[in-house]
DNA sequence: GCAAAAGTGTTCCCTTTACACCCATGT
DNA sequence: ACATGGGTGTAAAGGGAACACTTTTGC
């Protein structure tokens, strides 16, 4: 790169932050790291990370990703966000108010990830600094603005499961429940009229399983009748994957595979309330 | 701000770029300026700078908008995006691959402005080296990839009404036909299910005025009888304004107003091809 | 009168919705 | 046998597409 006059321009941090959002025990879940450093010590955070000096932002993201969770993510580049053995990775907004982190001047370009069910968090082998949170628990109202719910850090307690709810709520560091709050509602919008709601889910599936991940994430019910009719009846959406069966309860369900559609049109009706 | 190592990070350049869209003489249009200075130096690009130290992403864009077309737009941190005496303006998605810019590693914070008709632009007081150019004719195919067509950067040659053809197609500077396609893409989608097309018009307007935005951000011909059912039928989505009339034509047309329903349900329907 | 744009009414068709009903497994 | 979830059939209600028709201006 060639020399420029750095007093030119202001100088700035850029981070990627990322909102993994995956679906565990019928909830909708987010991926949190506990911060072991100066601001905000001891409060969830969403992961993330310096932008490289010769790394493009879609490959901080997906490097992070990996970093996080081992999740390998398609190439966000890649016009048709297509599932891969990995998760979906996409760009979401960027945040940067002078005053975001008090140690310097940081933009950060926050990234949009879903992900199947996965075992258990591991946050760069540290097992018990990351876990899955329900987003209702992190996004209750009065936490969104920032306003610190329990004053202190308080700890939420060791959680082998990594979903419980020992600690209570607690207000996200950072501008982080602002940023989860809006990768929670592009989720919810774009699973209305895109096939993304598979990448909730394993490479293979049933109907049932789909219907309950958009249970999960609109928070629902939603009549299994007439969502097996929608998502079948789409063609390219859903292709049956070896016609085999599995079990959850009653009857053996088809397995399908996400289809080449990647736009549902008639989009998925969300119902209200 | 408290001070930090600064070789903990690598520094960044931050920038806004705006794609400022408008619709005149039936056509989408776009406000593109005349590079003066060294990468693509004559070409055309889209207006914008950079992030001011203390200074917020969205106030940034809001500040370029109303140097370089005197529009002058609510704050987008303020969540519904109700059009003010000015124009809409949201944030639109970041572009930092690491060679975008030959000088440095720029970020660069694309924001999207809707605005109606302009009289002409005026860029900080150079009057022919701005203009508003159909996107058609900047977004032919080829170009989105960064290619040069006409290889030189050929004049436009003047033109008064700030619309003209007669530079013929000529790709954008840096990855701006990049930007310029998602940010024609967000508006073509988003009037579908927002109120987002009032913002291409003036305070009153009437119901085959809101219509031709369609069509022109479409590219497509909408029945005039059914779009007038849709809108007018859709509560608190048009108020009448005065209730008095205009002409572009035949039969006097009543006049309205945006009304505060910001979100169009159930949504307007592109047809296809 | 004629052209042009603004509105209104009506019919057809497709989708959603709600729910009755049957199928295939585990206990 | 019974509970549980998978899957099909069907009728009523709602909304969009297409188009006939009336209204009100300018020329």
């Amino acid at each position: 790169m060639p020399p420029y006059d750095p007093s030119a321009f202001p100088p700035f941090a850029v981070t990627v932050d990322l909102v993994v959002l995956t679906v565990r025990r019928h909830a909708l879940c987010t991926l949190v790291v506990r911060r072991g450093e100066a601001p905000y010590q001891g409060r969830w955070a969403l992961p993330g990370g310096f932008v490289r000096a010769d790394e493009d932002l879609g490959a901080a993201a997906a490097r992070e990703l990996v970093e996080e969770t081992g999740l390998c993510a398609h190439d966000p580049a890649a016009p048709p966000p297509v599932p891969s053995n990995g998760a979906h990775l996409e760009q979401l907004a960027t945040y940067g108010a002078p005053d975001r982190d008090p140690r310097m001047r940081v933009v950060s370009v926050a990234h949009l990830a879903l992900a199947p069910d996965l075992p258990a968090p591991r946050a760069g082998g540290d097992a018990n600094s990351a876990r899955w949170a329900p987003v209702e628990e992190l996004l209750g109202e009065d936490m969104i603005a920032g306003t610190v719910v329990s004053a202190d850090g308080a700890e939420a307690g060791d959680d082998p499961e990594g979903t419980g709810k020992s600690g209570g709520p607690e207000a996200l560091a950072f501008d982080h429940a602002r940023i989860l709050a809006d990768g929670v509602e592009r989720a919810r919008s774009k699973i209305e009229y895109s096939s993304l709601a598979t990448a909730f889910c394993p490479p293979e599936f049933t109907v049932g399983e789909l219907r309950r991940v958009y249970e999960a994430v609109w928070g629902v019910s939603l009549d299994p009748r007439n969502f097996h009719r929608k998502v079948t009846g789409t063609p390219g959406f859903l292709v049956p994957a070896g016609g085999t069966t599995t079990r959850q309860g009653g009857r053996p369900a088809q397995l399908f595979r996400a289809g080449g559609a990647t736009l549902l049109n008639p989009p998925m009706l969300r119902p209200e309330v």
